[in-house]
DNA sequence: CGAGCCGTTGAAACTAGTCAATTATTGTGG
DNA sequence: CCACAATAATTGACTAGTTTCAACGGCTCG
């Protein structure tokens, strides 16, 4: 259960990691959940780094859809755009806390930027074999097994999105979801300890299925 | 229909676009259809600029199926990786001429390296959002409407590619995309030449479909 | 405690996939 | 140049899987 946003956000303001050799230290900016923290459209200011919490990108299409195109959790960098314009969205999912990683000077590319949008790019690509799969069960999988890579490799899968983020990103509908990870529960792969924290019982047969 | 290889190469290799102050002229390498120019887990040795021809990028999966991210056409470049090993495969999809764009000396990212990494960033992300769709009428005119912008804007679309490329691009099965392709024939908004040459007839309703 | 949202489950409708047959196109050898 | 073979594309019938629509259960927050 989440405590009070201020005593997380204090408790870690203290000791940003990767913290420069500066004299100030960065402060933590604090999002509650569904907040944004960029639209499409506005000028591109800054790149972020996830203290705590965890953000959603994504983009409206024309019909009011919408596409999340990457989730980044704690630890990772996002906010990195080709232009200076935000072409996509960003928001936190859960309280979130972020500081801000200003670019350099004259504007230009610099190691840590290219480094960034490197890694989005390889996201991108990634994410796109695992859309243009066919079946529901293994685009679940790969969340899955992906996610709690990304947690730091515990059985226990935390998710910080709710079923229609996992629909939006996946491209499938909330009800088929559900309806997924009801049949890993039913073969045994994974317990479910509420809707929002996932054991992965057989992690074997899980990332044979997102093979 | 094409006449022998060695004449379209020889007509070409005196008068490369964009050529560099240099001393010496960059030849252009001939590649027949379905040869590989690079593949997965080979070593990146430069970029490659289409002279003319076509060139499908693609991953293979574990159970065999194809993945392409990615169709390059006349004056496009691409070859771009993050480390020095290819992740994907690149072949050419009809007769094309290539010419290769050497590194800087040290293999640092130049600027043109990350102009180009920045633009599959972006084709990446924006095809991301095709294959998301559910709809195959909506996949089939998005990916129609984006083939005549980069062919020039004119309404016969030559289609270099097969019914199987278009398939493993978009996410679906051959027979799904020649009835779709026929769906939209029979509503009247696109005319079959033969298979590989499509003529929008009515634009608009295209670009509505794939809005 | 009740309202509201999130998630789950069920049934029906529909879309895309699979298997199979037919037609069109391309290439090869006579 | 034509006939034939091989490949590519289209179409049909059927099946499987996902979406849609709907109802229900559970958790959270006022």
């Amino acid at each position: 259960m989440q405590t009070a946003a201020s005593i997380t956000l204090n408790s870690r303001i203290s000791a940003p990691p990767r913290a420069r050799s500066q004299a100030h230290i960065r402060p933590v900016i604090f999002h509650a959940p569904d907040c944004v923290i960029y639209a499409q459209g506005e000028r591109t200011r800054s790149l972020y780094q996830i203290e705590y919490g965890a953000v959603r990108i994504y983009r409206l299409l024309a019909d009011g859809r919408r596409q999340i195109v990457a989730f980044h959790l704690v630890g990772e960098t996002f906010g990195f755009e080709i232009n200076d314009t935000h072409s996509f969205y960003a928001e936190a999912m859960v309280n979130t806390g972020l500081i801000s990683i200003e670019r350099d000077a004259g504007g230009q590319l610099n190691d840590r930027l290219v480094g960034v949008a490197l890694k989005a790019m390889v996201r991108a690509q990634e994410h796109l074999l695992v859309v243009g799969r066919q079946s529901s069960l293994e685009k679940i999988a790969v969340f899955l097994v992906d996610l709690a890579d990304r947690e730091g490799g515990a059985d226990v899968i935390d998710l910080p999105m709710s079923r229609i983020d996992i629909g939006d990103y996946l491209g499938l509908t909330i009800e088929t979801v559900s309806r997924t990870i009801s049949k890993l529960r039913d073969m045994g792969i994974v317990r479910l300890r509420n809707a929002r924290s996932i054991e992965i019982v057989k992690p074997e047969k899980l990332r044979m299925l997102s093979n």
